[in-house]
RNA sequence: GCCGGGGUGGCGAAAUUGGCAGACGCGCCAGACUUAGGAUCUGGUACCGCAAGGUGUAGGGGUUCGAGUCCCCUCCCCGGCACCA
């Protein structure tokens, strides 16, 4: 390669200096309430990022896209006058930081003191302005004590059904307060990884295989510790609603909670007492059923096989269980299954149809038994087909009447009907439509007991221990084969000092092998933990005079907490990271997390008011999109439409939304509502799709608890949420290391500065799409960049960067004021609607117009700094200090009020318009801006292009729309 | 299979309630300034056509004075779920 080239502008010097500047001045250090500094007349407004893993291999351009955006909308919340939260931290416990300890032979605390350090070097060179007074790091005993503290809140309380939401176990009034506790143990068949050495959570096992690494994951019985989630099932779709989250991520979260309502029936096994009880969701098909299925662990099946089928059952299963969740997902294709020699009697119509054994079944979902109604479900129909089933039709898709007496089997279907229709050869049913037909069989079971309506999730609880060491330890100590609470002065539990800290492979935790670690002896007032109670005593109720100074010696919990522990309240710290009484202080939290005030317009945008020439600007378009309304789920259709409808005329949504659409909608919970007050949370998350049902659900849930217990002040944790698009190398696939594709953020940097990287990043196309990234794209920007260096400088004979005498202070002329004002217009509404990249091209168009004007208005150079300062902070900071400051100004431009514009100058007293023939355009005219449409019509009329196009033909129409054109229909 | 999101120049992309398709940038072409240009500035650049003009937003149909935008059907790409009873 040739020499150097030579940089467009001096990047190289500006950018370290304002960075030493902001820390130096703590330039983005907010103060809490009541601390000095805190300006309480300041609306608040918290934007949050995904916190990265510190991982090894550092960021690559992709990382920022989402810290950029927030950064933006950060820096420009601060001028416009808010109270800004915007932190940083680590998620540094968890397997990708273990593995890489571990690959590189050194202990986890050590690489990741090292990756912090590296990745906060890269964040810091981009230009990012966090308040680093508030990071966080996931491993530090300060922040996970805290983790540990949350955990025994949710082992310390239970789920009342009553009331639906979680309550201290005092006052569960039950005799086993370990069956209902939201963190317990429970053997059970659990996904694991030998590769990893530890268990996974379903939602960290992908396709059969592990998320982190791959690898194969298999089906283990085994002793965990689970959390409870499925209690919050319902409310953690219900209160979706008034989120303002992108649709899919709410479908996403939707789906894996999966919800469905059916009914349970209970089938009795024919010649034993015992019961089969199945979820269905069509009940209305139940005298189709002509077969039932368990699956093969399910528990009935040894109690109900016969001898003859005994050997051949026991071999299924044994097969089964063999295969990996991969082989089983694989296999899908073929039905297969054994007959257990066993029959169930149909509780409606008394028939005796056999009970099958299939793999087709799962154990997890329902009841892990099914009735098979082959004519109406695709998966029995093709079992029964394989298996010479009888299939019975009991829907039909058009009323038929007179059906009943037929003989029930004599007509077998030719094709399987899944869909809605009317019941036949269903006894009391027939004729009924399948909505009508479902309730109606429901009844009569319950009125005969002998089923019931349920409600079904899909969601299992959250498999919630590790056997990994680099997590947080449990806080948990066993005791006669019991296990009980650390108190909360034991915290934090550290993690013992290990030197092999690598998995076992067994299944047994590596924390088992730091002997003295787990082998426990409380001390006389740690003893005596009342289990029963959700509030540890204090510590002033445990010293006891003469009690024995020592106890029993007990054992730890060897098990880890996963990584999601950590993330699932981060957001929390960082309100108030520092506390060392409490996980966040109560002031801390209520006024970052609190919901905006009623008066949307006024709060958004205080600068407004203070400087009073706001008028109706931008910042009722953010008052607007945070509506919680305007995105709520599952409004199919004229979504406007029928939410005015719902809100201004009860009655338009009983006529308007008839039909079998208003049952879906009953069963999403989606029906329209009147809007409810924001939920609070954090006013903007920024992160990847990635965590749309890892994190995002997790991380809600613990919320809830700790809301329900009354440590929050909000229900959810994140009132709004976009997903940054990914980013692809330059040749368009997935960035990674294999393909060679990699670009890292510090080459850009060296090469064209961190303002060209940002701004090329923001520029390249709208927030939430995938992309690929081109050298070529820095290149230009860094061009637009060094176009506004050079507005404001130019270089002398001796190659050095002076104020170029062309910038004077001289107003600037009418089109320029212009193009002045509608940019501030223009690109602080596009920074509110998060459209970056339409605000740059702007500030391009207001840079290409005043390139070639001698004299430059300094006034007009000032005010594009201030709007381009959120994109390119270091080179508008230094220029700004280059143009010199004028009386009022506040250094640095960070602090700047963000400037407002005169709409009377965005209005032209002439406008152009096109002239269309048969919605052809044919000619252009100039109107004043307030004609009245007959003199506009004149004027197009008058018009000789016009005249020609209409020549000789009648003029049938003429469509005039002020401002925008004239439409003359020939 | 089901559920989302997409498909616009050579490329990345713009386009309030339906109202001049292609803003802005890259690339390319031409010019200016220059010892020089991988610097800078100016102009041009959807496609076909010498032009007048015609054609164009994945494809087909529809509504409308007018459709990238609304409705119906089809195709393709990306993401998610996937025997969920």
């Amino acid at each position: 390669m040739s020499t150097e080239r030579r940089k467009p502008y001096p990047f190289d010097y500006i950018e370290p200096k304002w960075q030493a500047y902001w820390e130096a001045q703590q330039t983005f250090h907010t103060p809490n309430p009541g601390e000095p500094g805190f300006d309480p007349a300041k609306p608040k407004y918290f934007v949050l990022d995904m916190f990265p893993y510190p991982s090894g291999t550092g960021l690559h351009v992709g990382h920022p896209v989402g810290y950029l955006a927030t950064d933006i909308i950060a820096r420009y919340k601060k001028t416009r006058g808010f109270n800004v939260l915007h932190p940083m931290g680590w998620d540094a416990f968890g397997l990708p930081a273990e593995q890489y300890a571990i690959k590189t032979g050194q202990h986890p605390a050590v690489t990741t003191a090292q990756n912090v350090a590296g990745f906060k070097g890269q964040l810091q060179r981009i230009g990012l302005g966090y308040d680093w007074q508030r990071e966080v790091n996931t491993t530090d005993p300060g922040y996970y004590r805290w983790t540990q503290w949350i955990f025994l809140q949710i082992y310390g309380s239970w789920f009342n059904p009553e009331t639906q939401r979680a309550e201290p176990i005092a006052t569960y009034k039950g005799d086993n307060p370990d069956s209902v506790r939201l963190a317990y143990v429970a053997e059970a068949a659990v996904n694991w990884c030998p590769e990893l050495g530890t268990v996974l959570a379903n939602e960290e096992v992908v396709d059969g295989k592990s998320e982190v690494g791959g690898f194969p994951v298999i089906r283990k019985p085994m002793r965990q510790w689970m959390l409870r989630i499925t209690a919050y099932a319902q409310r953690l779709i219900d209160e979706l609603e008034g989120l303002d989250w992108p649709i899919g991520i709410k479908l996403l979260q939707q789906n894996w909670i999966g919800r469905s309502e059916g009914a349970e029936v209970h089938f009795t096994v024919d010649g034993s007492g015992e019961n089969i009880t199945v979820f269905t969701t069509r009940p209305d098909t139940l005298y189709g059923a002509t077969y039932m299925v368990l699956a093969p662990e399910h528990g009935l099946v040894d109690r109900i096989v016969t001898e003859e089928q005994l050997a051949e059952i026991e071999a299924y299963r044994e097969k089964t269980a063999r295969k990996s969740d991969l082989e089983r997902t694989e296999l899908a294709k073929e039905k297969s299954g054994v007959w257990t020699g066993a029959f169930a009697i149909n509780p409606v119509n008394h028939e005796r149809i056999p009970i099958w054994v299939a793999d087709y079944v799962l154990l997890g979902y329902g009841t892990g038994a099914i009735m098979a109604v082959p004519a109406h479900d695709e998966r029995d129909w093709e079992f029964a087909r394989k298996f010479a089933l009888p299939i019975r039709e009991v829907v039909s898709e058009t009323p038929r009447l007179g059906f009943s007496g037929e003989s029930p089997c004599s007509a077998e279907p030719l094709e399987c009907f899944v869909g809605e229709g009317y019941a036949v050869h269903s006894g009391p049913l027939d004729g009924l439509p399948t909505f009508d037909a479902k309730a109606e069989i429901t009844r009569l079971l319950e009125a005969q007991g002998l089923g019931r309506k349920t409600i079904n999730f899909k969601l299992r609880d959250w498999l919630f221990s590790r056997q990994r060491y680099w997590g947080e330890p449990f806080p948990i100590i066993w005791e006669d084969g019991q296990h009980r609470a650390l108190r909360e002065t034991e915290l934090p539990l550290h993690p013992p000092e290990l030197a092999d800290f690598k998995p076992t492979g067994t299944g047994e935790p590596p924390l088992a092998r730091a002997h003295d670690w787990v082998q426990y002896r409380p001390t006389h007032h740690e003893r005596g933990t009342d289990r029963t109670s959700a509030v540890f005593p204090l510590p002033s109720l445990g010293v006891i005079e003469g009690a024995e100074m020592d106890g029993p010696v007990v054992t730890r919990e060897t098990n880890t907490m996963p990584q999601w522990a950590g993330s699932c309240w981060y957001y929390l710290r960082y309100c108030d990271a520092r506390n060392s009484e409490r996980f966040v202080g109560r002031e801390a939290e209520s006024y970052w997390m609190k919901g905006p005030l009623p008066a949307a317009g006024s709060q958004s945008d205080p600068t407004a008011t203070r400087l009073g020439t706001g008028g109706p600007s931008s910042a009722d378009r953010a008052g607007s999109q945070s509506d919680p309304t305007a995105t709520r789920l599952g409004t199919g259709g004229p979504s406007s439409v029928d939410r005015a409808g719902s809100q201004s005329d009860p009655t338009a949504t009983q006529l308007g939304t008839d039909g079998p659409s208003s049952a879906d909608r009953a069963v999403l919970g989606t029906g329209p509502r009147a809007t409810q007050p924001s939920p609070g949370g954090v006013d903007l998350y920024v992160g990847g799709t990635e965590h749309a049902v890892l994190h995002l659900l997790y991380a809600r849930f613990w919320h809830k608890v700790l809301y329900d217990l009354g440590h929050l002040s909000t229900p959810e944790p994140f009132q709004r949420l976009v997903n940054q698009g990914l980013m692809l190398g330059e040749d368009g696939q997935k960035m990674s290391k294999s393909r060679g594709n990699v670009i890292n953020p510090d080459d850009v940097i060296a090469e064209y500065g961190a303002d060209a990287l940002r701004c090329y990043e923001m520029f390249m196309g709208s927030l939430e799409a995938t992309k690929p990234w081109s050298m070529n794209g820095v290149e230009g920007v860094s061009r637009f960049l060094a176009r506004v260096w050079r507005l404001a400088m130019e270089e002398n004979q001796a190659g050095e960067w002076e104020l170029s005498p062309a910038v004077v202070d001289i107003a600037p002329d009418k089109a320029q004021l212009k193009v002045i004002h509608a940019t501030i217009k223009k690109v602080g509404e596009d920074i509110e609607a998060l459209s970056f990249n339409t605000a740059i091209s702007q500030m391009m168009i207001f840079v290409n117009t005043f390139t070639n004007a001698n004299p430059r208005p300094r006034t007009a150079l000032r005010t594009l700094l201030q709007v381009l300062n959120p994109f390119a902070p270091h080179l508008t900071e230094e220029l700004w200090e280059r143009l010199g400051f004028e009386e009022g100004d506040t250094r640095p431009l960070a602090t700047e009020p963000w400037p407002v514009y005169d709409p009377a100058l965005l209005i032209e007293d002439e406008i152009e318009m096109p002239i269309q023939v048969n919605g052809k355009v044919r000619d252009k005219i100039i109107v004043k801006k307030d004609a009245t449409k007959e003199e506009i019509e004149a004027a197009a009329r008058g018009s000789a292009k016009i005249a020609e196009w209409t020549a000789g033909k009648e003029i049938k129409k003429v469509v005039v729309v002020p401002g925008k054109l004239v439409n003359i229909v020939v």
